[in-house]
DNA sequence: CTGTGTGCAAACTCTTTGCATAAGT
DNA sequence: ACTTATGCAAAGAGTTTGCACACAG
């Protein structure tokens, strides 16, 4: 083993692992898409964009599968989703802190590191309730 | 005239005034739904909860007109168009700078007034882009 | 084996479109 | 009259669902 960084989301083993830690099941799928997803840093992906990707990838996965492990993945933490344009989803393999430019002509996203930006000056939240998080979406235009 | 806040919407000839201004012309149904939406504060809608109210208030619209409406008034700068879940797509009268509770698990929004909030330590545009608007979108959940 | 996961196609929700009719100026 | 707006129904995108079959443990 070498210097890692966050994860080490490199050997099919891992992601196994991974998987299993989240309560999943390593199917041939999850960790195809898992391996996908996990294996090239940080990125936002959106399920048809994935199906795409791992149709590519030589592997076979339907898109309600897509959806399905997308889902699972989100709701163990692996994955964060994004609610930027109203019309599709996207997901997150960034689970940190952090937030976003969206360029809206491009409908594509960058990260903008978490400790970076800092939300001062909110109210409290309403009585009975509790921040679960806060989005920032920064929307960008040609200049 | 008495005294006024930030606008005077609710006779219907102001309306039609500010359709205009707007360079839209005044329709019935333009009419109706500006004096539903900008009559009574501000407000967050969707497609069809803007159709359904105009049903109980007896005015006749379709759902595609309420679409090609929403989306005219937002161009005009009437509305603004927030991107909350993913699926659906919310419409706020409110297009002074200001930013949002939104309460999960029962799908609903709170204004948070503009300056309340300040967002520092934002990275620079990337090359050839500027923001156009920062949306600062605050997730409740049950405590 | 037993239970969970997957694929497929159909269903569903939200939104847009095409085109004939209606209404505003 | 001329032009733009509206309604309707059909089409479209994205997503979910139901159920038979496949696979992991």
């Amino acid at each position: 083993m070498t210097r890692h960084h966050d994860a080490a989301p490199l050997l099919p083993t891992n992601v196994s692992t991974r998987l299993r830690a989240a309560g999943l099941r390593p199917t041939r799928q999850r960790v195809s898409l898992a391996t996908l997803l996990f294996g090239q840093g940080d990125r936002h992906v959106s399920a048809e964009a994935l199906h795409e990707e791992a149709a590519k990838a030589g592997v076979r996965v339907s898109l309600a599968t897509i959806y399905n492990t997308l889902h699972q993945f989100q709701q163990s933490g692996l994955l964060r989703e994004l609610a930027i344009d109203g019309q599709r989803s996207y997901f997150d393999t960034n689970t940190s802190n952090h937030n976003h430019f969206y360029i809206e002509h491009q409908g594509k996203l960058i990260d903008i590191p978490g400790d970076a930006v800092r939300v001062d000056g909110l109210p409290e939240a309403p009585e009975g309730m509790r921040i679960s998080h806060i989005d920032v979406v920064v929307r960008l235009v040609k200049a």
